[in-house]
DNA sequence: TTGAAAGCGCTAACAC
DNA sequence: GTGTTAGCGCTTTCAA
């Protein structure tokens, strides 16, 4: 292993030296820093991680905790995962993947071992358990998502309420007066993830203000047959010319199809309204009208703060809850407005 | 900051005490270790990861290089990442994440800087400039995929040419003897991923021998158009009972879509059988006969390599090709066998 | 502008 | 069975 020793031996400075032009905090001559540089480079060295986090009392690592459980909803949280890596690498911190199944345990790992300078929890439910460990933790946390108290953690998420809005509102303006929300499986109900409740919330406001009747179809049982069963309750109730809303992107295909089978064409015959990725959206067939999750923006707010938090983690944290705006996407599952 | 010293002190031993309770390296007698073990509890101590890991020169941390790059493809990457940090922790390692958009870079850093004890690489292309760079590192590192030369570096897949040769025995045994086969896109071709041609070598041998005739479609244009082009093609070649084969999982529900669209029913007027994972083929509208691509069983295969490696890293590494048998499943797309 | 030296918290000889 | 001690490779005072 080369060392900073080495490349000072080399450079014909002293170690501290080599550290100092490494980090850059304290003026170097040209002629000094030239001379480290090149030995740096020929010896291709790289300094030692474990090192450099016990002297500093920095890792550069950022703790991710992800939703990987028995049974949890694990699609579109590649985008995520993806998206804060990479912020993460812009500033030179890496990423420590830690699974949701461990619970309050891994978070205390990640602090009490100094593995990482900062976290970032997803899957927040509204009563998290974790919630309270994460805050007197010591180390700054963010959350990926609001839970009922945060306990004065920042939040980052999307804006579910205004997201409801939206699908309300579209679905006001283009004629229906009357929708049916088709919404999770018992299993995210129970986990009361808390996204779940925020759409409806602002769901049924807009829909009140607008004066629209609305009823909703859950618990849906996942995979093929749940999804039949709700739709079949949802044209029931429907009307003659149904408004779906679907929160729970997960049975958005399998409904497109149930909807395709009866010969009944979105667009015409009923109108869809997805909450799910653009991408996911595209991807329907027909592709479907959609309120934006977002991941990749939610992520990128949420490293921002993160960093911001990291750099003056002296001043005391501001809590605050940030809301990324959705976007809604007309495809071909609704009728264009006007 | 709560270090072994305090542990210690509180114990009433020396801090080396403290570290041989906790490593169990040597024997300690029962009182002592009842007094260390309190006094643990009491402080809650846990080791600094930073500091164990330079004076023991393991860090306990599996590097995991995954395939986010710009417009890499990325679906059915979650089981493979889930499993592998299951894995991981289930043998007290952490994992952290490196993007393959760093490129050998990211391996030089990971091994560089001492920030793992191993790494597992995905992704892997038939002419990977990383391989020589993986191969050269000092760490132990693990491919997932088969690329032309592994440079002694051990590998784990699913077996493709088995995988190519199942697909068309199959489509033997039910009676077809001409089989169009819907490969991968343009980028995929070009970029050349290992299993690609793995699989359809397997396919054309077992073809062969079969006497079956086969043509391939490709490239395919991502997304519903390509998948309807590709479909169009492929049901002009196909005969009058046409036989398909996806390697392309991507393509297929978009290629269900459009089989349904010109009122084809599979399993009766032609024959599909796709390269996809349980889950993929059961959510197809109808579910997909497919070959299995076992992401969990090709992960926790390449990490009990790796762990066996980390233990007896001394010993002249074997290098090994490990194929996971994939396994066909008969759902609705063929015609029962018999 | 630079060097010397004292740790950071832990492990692992080496003693007894 | 236990304690003492010398580092692991780096950062950061304190001196010059």
């Amino acid at each position: 292993m080369v060392t900073s020793r080495d490349v000072a031996r080399l450079a014909g400075v002293s170690q501290s030296t080599v550290s100092y032009v490494m980090s850059g905090r304290r003026s170097i001559s040209a002629e000094t820093r030239r001379r480290v540089e090149a030995a740096i480079e020929q010896l291709t060295y790289q300094p030692n991680a474990g090192a450099r986090a016990l002297a500093s009392q920095r890792t550069q690592v950022i703790g991710l905790v992800v939703p990987f459980a028995p049974g949890a909803d694990t699609s579109g949280l590649l985008p995520f995962i993806e998206s804060i890596a990479n912020c993460a690498r812009a500033e030179d911190y890496d990423v420590l993947l830690v699974t949701a199944d461990e619970g309050s345990a891994g978070l205390s790992r990640l602090a009490g071992r100094s593995l990482c300078d900062a976290i970032v929890m997803m899957d927040i439910e509204a009563e998290d358990a974790r919630i309270p460990v994460a805050a007197a933790l010591g180390v700054p946390v963010i959350l990926i998502g609001v839970p009922d108290d945060p306990a004065g953690l920042p939040c980052v998420d999307l804006d579910f309420p205004r997201a409801g809005r939206m699908a309300a509102a579209e679905l006001a303006a283009i004629g229906h007066d009357r929708v049916v929300v088709i919404g999770h499986s018992a299993e995210v109900i129970a986990r009361d993830v808390n996204f779940v409740r925020r759409f409806q919330r602002g769901f049924a406001a807009e829909a009140a203000e607008r004066g629209i009747h609305h009823e909703i179809v859950a618990p849906v049982a996942p995979g093929r047959a749940g999804a039949e069963a709700a739709l079949e309750e949802a044209l029931a109730r429907g009307g003659d010319r149904p408004a779906l809303v679907v929160p729970n992107s997960q049975a958005i295909p399998a409904l497109l199809h149930g909807i395709g089978r009866r010969g009944l064409v979105p667009g015409r015959d009923l109108s869809l309204i997805g909450l799910c990725t653009d991408d996911a959206a595209e991807a329907g067939e027909p592709p479907v009208t959609n309120v934006s999750l977002e991941p990749r923006d939610v992520s990128r707010r949420a490293m921002q703060t993160l960093f911001r938090l990291l750099d003056r983690s002296r001043e005391p944290a501001v809590p605050t809850v940030e809301l990324v705006e959705p976007r809604l996407a007309r495809r071909r599952t609704t009728i264009p407005t006007g």
